[in-house]
DNA sequence: ACATTTACATACAGTCCGGACTGTATCATA
DNA sequence: TATGATACAGTCCGGACTGTATGTAAATGT
């Protein structure tokens, strides 16, 4: 009720606001989809006014374009997270993989994801903004695949490829899981993958230290 | 301008105008988005006028779904013709493969399912009708897989699985496929499963039969 | 202390969508 | 050919959404 915080800079007002936005904003993407997403719905699932919205981003484009590079972000560190804790396992690819898929793909985010995916085939901007954070993720990822495995013995598959093949398959798991009333299916196509995985790459032995990981990622972007 | 054909029967014109709003649906779904393919545009498309599809289809949901049908028919056919294109062939997985990126996941109409499939995680009805065209499509697919291949001498894989998951993988693939501006990725991705799938399967010797095909596909559903 | 900028709030204008509603032409049938 | 059913055409209306314009309070700089 009464004014708890008095005092509040404006940059730490603008910030707020800016991260409740965000954040209604992805909730909304998963759960109404781009199209359900309108600003009416977000500023009052933010429980803000009509202008705030408006005084932080001109139009529509702005915010989602906003929240997508906020989403990307925040997957970069759940990603980061993951691979954290998969740093001293025994079945290092086992964890990896389940983990992707429950912190990652199984999530409102990820759901959030796919609607700013689809809807940036329709528009330019959006699809050049993913393009360019998408790049930034695998400029991550994959330094942290060489980090913790090599390709098995005798086999010269790309293990980057292999990945990105990874990354394909939990993508188009997740957009067709709802359809599946057995999740069953899902389990038994990552331990698929996993097998077939297997083939071709080994967890290195010994490597206990987390990934090289760039410290410019959490900098906010200049617009 | 004159009446070119003056005689048709009411069921001729009603399967034309059908057609034609089909079509026009999955144009635009393809071009515009689920969200973008607003009725008025769907009828500027066909060419027709508000009422006719007021007459056929009596709300947006009632077009949505009978255009998901008419995709999936559709879709069914092609995968026919592209199983039978197979038949007689000597490396018969890897023309399956391109030929079903090329013809069925690389194309307009893969795009209109796309968005048929986003907006069925918020249509319950639909996501219900996709479902129930899913499983009639695997149902034609799975034996036809027996039919063609066999697991490789000393594994047991799930066939099943493995067109599982080339269909996961495919489906992944082709959602982002507008980010990727290098084409040779995706061409590396089909040879990398395909690779990866003659480790756990054969195609069968000799066989130059087109696979089983239940004759009720191509009847229409009554609702 | 005061002017200025920043942050937020409210009201409004213009557009568009989906469904309903009414009218007209074509076809089926007896 | 008369009569009812079917196919199609055009229009209107309530609601919703986006962008804008204007007003007020809080913070900042001097």
């Amino acid at each position: 009720m009464s004014a708890a915080l008095p005092r509040r800079t404006q940059a730490e007002r603008s910030d707020a606001m800016r991260q409740r936005l965000l954040a209604a904003t992805l909730e909304s993407l998963a759960e109404d989809g781009y199209a359900g997403s309108t600003l009416s719905s977000i500023v009052r699932r933010a429980g803000v006014s009509r202008g705030a919205q408006v005084h932080h981003y001109p139009n529509k484009q702005a915010l989602m374009l906003d929240a997508a590079d906020d989403l990307l972000r925040s997957s970069y560190r759940t990603l980061g997270a993951v691979l954290l804790s998969v740093a001293d396992e025994d079945n290092r690819l086992e964890m990896l993989v389940q983990a992707t898929w429950e912190q990652l793909f199984a999530t409102p985010l990820y759901r959030a994801y796919t609607e700013l995916l689809v809807a940036s085939q329709r528009d330019a901007v959006l699809a050049e903004a993913l393009r360019g954070m998408l790049l930034r993720v695998s400029k991550v990822f994959e330094p942290a695949v060489e980090h913790y495995f090599m390709p098995a013995p005798g086999t010269r598959e790309n293990l980057k490829a292999v990945f990105l093949q990874f990354a394909c398959l939990l993508g188009g798991l997740a957009s067709q899981a709802h359809l599946l009333n057995d999740t069953a299916h899902v389990a038994a196509q990552l331990k698929l993958w996993t097998r077939q995985a297997k083939l071709v790459m080994h967890a290195r032995k010994g490597v206990r230290t987390p990934p090289p990981r760039p410290v410019e990622w959490d900098r906010p972007v200049g617009v």
